[in-house]
DNA sequence: ACTTGCCAATTGCATATGCAATTGGATAGC
DNA sequence: GCTATCCAATTGCATATGCAATTGGCAAGT
């Protein structure tokens, strides 16, 4: 248990003092200067040395310790966490958003949508009965004219209202769902995976091409709402995050 | 703008009073019975309502406020907000951990390493100089005896004490690093690509096999501490992650 | 030694209070 | 009508205070 220095703790004047301290204790860590496993200040000293009430001392810690940065014990009092596993962040945006931040046309194109049962694979994957109802559509979107993505996706029809009125001529099905359901829930899944015939032909690259296979499946209370998978081609895709020990960065 | 009914928000009497008003309010706000744009009653309001200080109260919109659920400004009001882009979050594991979890036998090997001067590539990639030390490496990770991951690692020696007497005999570079560098910032990127011969090799995979490239690039304090592309077959290995629309399930 | 019980240090939570900052909307003046 | 001004509603921040809950470590007793 290494020694912490009180007077190490020095705020800047700006903005409000609980930040302030939230800031400095932060930067002590992330810097090293306290290593993880050295104890911080009880409250009353960091009161006494900054000249804040402890309440004011108190809130930055509190919001320190939800940003996992201190763990904070009664009586054995407050130490540095050691960093937890990493979580990194990537941005999950709607493929039309998705392509304009990249600077190019967005276009899209339903090359079918048929109206059924679920097939057994599918009922299987997404936690459906054979007697529910699903659409299916095949979507490829593009980027100045080029195969961007191509988009299989299952709804399930009980899941969201107005769905077979809707032709999704003016909106992909990815945003329209966003727009005209909830979800409480989603897992998605990325994996390598090389482009079948058909797949090849229709984002005009080589059979066997690497792609990148995103699969989400989303929920509301537990009831199925989509399941989609979304085919990129490798060459020209890649999924960036940016992010600290911490968090986000 | 639409009308928020004040004698929604009901408590539960578990935990916290100021917990117990945040999850009402939440759970008013992800059952999309408070859609986003009304307006939350103000403080005054809840305060009355619920029969806790307004300083309570505050406690639990602020801390939705964080959480990104609600906008607060003054004067005009608290209001519910609108779903950001979404974040799924991808834990990154050490790669031993990684291969335990699977409940599979981890091993590794240390195939290559040199130390010298960046190429030209990695330098430029990277962000060093011509005359900074680096150190290659190459690792075979290994699960149940056949190759899980296939690890090319650049590590900027003036960032990292300890290493040149470092074999990495007993623990792979990855979680040697961890142990003993800082870092606060790391970008990483996933894209999907075709084995190359040699990788084909080491990874006991046909040639053009399309596998997870993960390339990740670590700092400390603007200092570039390493970079390591992690090839994984594509077939056998998925990234998941579960997530609802307001972060991290 | 080992166990039990107690004390005090430390954090957790809630309240009451006061003032600052922001700004929507009303009002007064032109 | 249009603009400048003011007011009041609302949130933001800090303090002072008191009690509850947890628990490390000491002391007493066996």
């Amino acid at each position: 248990m290494t020694e912490t220095r009180l007077d190490a703790v020095k705020l800047d004047g700006a903005g409000p003092v609980y930040d302030q301290i939230r800031r400095a204790i932060r930067d002590l860590v992330v810097s090293g200067e306290w290593q993880p496993g050295t104890s911080v200040p009880p409250e009353h000293a960091l009161m006494e040395q900054l000249g804040a009430s402890r309440m004011t001392v108190h809130r930055a810690l509190v919001q320190l310790a939800r940003e996992g940065l201190i763990i904070r014990r009664r009586r054995s009092g407050t130490v540095v966490a050691t960093p937890p596993a990493s979580h990194a962040m990537l941005d999950i945006l709607s493929i039309p958003e998705e392509v304009r931040q990249l600077g190019q046309a967005y276009a899209y194109e339903v090359l079918a949508r048929t109206d059924g049962r679920p097939s057994p694979e599918v009922a299987e994957l997404f936690g459906l009965k054979r007697s529910d109802k699903v659409a299916h559509l095949l979507v490829v979107h593009r980027a100045d004219g080029k195969p961007h993505v191509l988009e299989e996706r299952v709804i399930h029809v009980a899941g969201v209202t107005g769905l077979s009125d809707e032709d999704f001529a003016g909106t992909p099905p990815g945003d329209w769902l966003l727009q005209h359901s909830l979800w409480s829930q989603a897992e998605h899944a990325i994996s390598a995976i090389g482009a079948g015939e058909e797949q090849a032909a229709l984002l005009d690259i080589a059979v066997g091409e690497p792609c990148l296979l995103v699969e989400r499946r989303t929920w509301n209370q537990l009831q199925p709402v989509t399941a989609v998978r979304l085919l990129y081609p490798g060459f020209r895709h890649r999924f960036v995050g940016r992010f600290g020990p911490y968090g986000a960065a």
